[in-house]
DNA sequence: AAATTATCTGAATACGTATGCATCAACAGC
DNA sequence: GCTGTTGATGCATACGTATTCAGATAATTT
């Protein structure tokens, strides 16, 4: 025999139909258990494999999933947001366990992507995975809303979008990194991260640290919050203005771990001891938190777990059913830059 | 209009005939420069999208390369080596410049994922990742090789084998570690890897440790190799075992960053000052190293340049052309944890 | 002007599968 | 023995595109 196999060849040598040959392959009970058997011993003997492209053309499906990663713009070519990337394990395992295949690409945030995986019929549904912040990022989901396209978000809720987004509280985790500062003595606080025309995400968790302020009847000093991209540059620059000012600052909350690694890189350079002086809290709980000198105090999101539901999510999405959004609550890992480990 | 266009709707409205359509949205020749501006112009007013299946189906090429990453079956389900995740960011876009789709999977090294992928049409070829040393990978292989399907791999060469393989040069890595630290007045040197039943990588990178003593006349004692999986904790394990042994050592190779960081806290907890009692070096360059205390001296592969050689290489496999071996040279990373900075 | 060639287009078909519909045997009920 | 039913299979077709082949028109040559 030459080149793959096909359904028909299988048919012709177990004497039946090329119908049933198709039919029996996926189980259905209209075929009878004893052909089946015959059909996939002969299927296994021939190393037969189901053309995937025949058979998401006939049956207008691709059982394929497309990641879709929006990068900081900004950011190094080579360099992938490292909280991200720790989702991929995870959605790439569960698409697997689930007979899904996975599509990973990057996209420029004003490209069309937003047409192109549906139409083409490349994947059943999308995985937004981004800081949903820039550009008309809004506008391409409501077209993908209008369109019908199955896709699920890590992010925000959006209000004004019927979307299922996947997240974790970032208010809340704000509030819980502050709360447990001030809980341990701290007075004059600093935050690095955009706040003003970054993520909604950021945003939050400022929004949370401020509510702990407040509660606590410290005072909120605008000039005390710094905005910063997703870079450990910008978070080396904007603590060092934010040092520059001359206020006291015992702590810096910030918006990522990423930002805090130049958070801490300021305060070495200026000779703030850490914790002793000024302690440091970051976000996420990306794998170099824990390597960072002194190790980084942070609030985790559960990637491994974030993965899973954005896969089950969206594969419930697309078979119909009705899903909602989901948030998950953070939890505070302490290490050594917050000064308050026992 | 209902449901996605087809090319049939955008003949009908340019008065052509599907295959003209065809043809001029492939920018083929046969058509004329004013029909295909014209089928263009509709097709963009149309929202078109080239139907990936029918598309793959009549052609018989997908024009998708298939990422199989082999994930070392011990290590925690939900992390992924670092350094493969590094080259996932050059592939991804490497692809996309080619116009390739990218699919990503992981895979048991005992599944039977060498069929799979090429007989049902789902890629045009394979990338495989992963250090090559479980079970019958090599047979793998050579079910490949036989069966046409065109892949290319990270790793070491196979001698056996007739593959594409890009790598680094591990020895000569191995070398260049050991005889930096040897110019700078190291004499005592432990190596921790593992070379008995790891990968050909790391039992190169230890033959060039190896090659380096030799040539200063410094004497190789099995003793201080220890083998150790490639996860912090063994790191930890193994650095433990050789310093209960008592032997003087004041340098300690390592045969990845990750490894290299359990030898770091291993040392600490030993009260072994890095650099100045004894010096370490890693392997990799991957984003923690810059962050361990002290910052990793290391060996860096070009992880950037060997995603997007990986996905060229597979390109012009898939074309039909003859396509080598390449093996980079490493870059010798200074940072502090050799007690050679300046 | 006839003959040849170059350019462009359309009709028809194949890619390999999934599925609605028809068929047919067997079998139960009356 | 006839009808209705059930279970298993085959026939025919559609999915949407790419491509071969043949045809038609326009351009060029003799």
């Amino acid at each position: 025999m030459k080149g793959k196999a096909t359904s028909f060849d299988i048919a012709y040598r177990a004497g039946v139909s090329q119908s049933t040959v198709s039919r029996a392959l996926r189980n259905s009970p209209l075929v009878s258990e004893k052909t089946r058997e015959k059909i996939q011993a002969i299927a296994k003997e021939l190393n037969y494999t189901v053309d995937k492209n025949a058979s998401s053309l006939r049956s207008q499906t691709s059982t394929t999933l497309a990641l879709l990663l929006f990068e900081d713009p900004m950011s190094d070519d080579s360099l992938v947001n490292p909280f991200f990337l720790s989702m991929l394990g995870s959605i790439t395992r569960e698409c697997g366990k689930l007979g899904y295949d996975l599509l990973v690409s990057f996209q420029e945030l004003d490209a069309d992507w937003h047409s192109v995986f549906k139409d083409s019929n490349k994947a059943d549904g999308l995985i937004l995975l981004g800081y949903g912040d820039y550009l008309d990022y809004e506008s391409k989901l409501r077209e993908l809303v209008k369109h019908g396209t199955p896709f699920v978000r890590w992010g925000a809720a959006t209000k004004s979008i019927e979307t299922c987004s996947i997240g974790c509280d970032n208010f809340h985790g704000g509030w819980q990194i502050t709360k447990h500062l001030i809980d341990h003595g701290r007075k004059n606080f600093g935050f690095v991260g955009a706040v003003h025309d970054g993520a909604p995400e950021f945003r939050a968790r400022y929004e949370g640290h401020v509510e702990a302020l407040i509660k606590a009847n410290i005072e909120v000093n605008p000039q005390l919050q710094k905005d910063a991209g997703n870079t450990e540059e910008d978070g080396y620059e904007a603590t060092m203005a934010l040092l520059d000012q001359g206020l006291p600052v015992d702590a810096i909350v910030v918006a990522s771990d990423l930002i805090a690694t130049g958070v801490l890189k300021a305060l070495e350079e200026r000779n703030n001891s850490v914790p002793a002086d000024c302690a440091v809290v970051g976000f996420d709980d990306v794998p170099i938190a824990r390597y960072t000198k002194p190790a980084l105090t942070t609030c985790r999101q559960d990637s491994t777990t974030a993965g899973i539901m954005l896969v089950d999510k969206l594969v419930e999405l697309i078979k119909g059913e009705p899903v909602t959004n989901s948030f998950m609550k953070t939890k505070l890992i302490v290490r050594d830059s917050c000064g308050a480990k026992s």
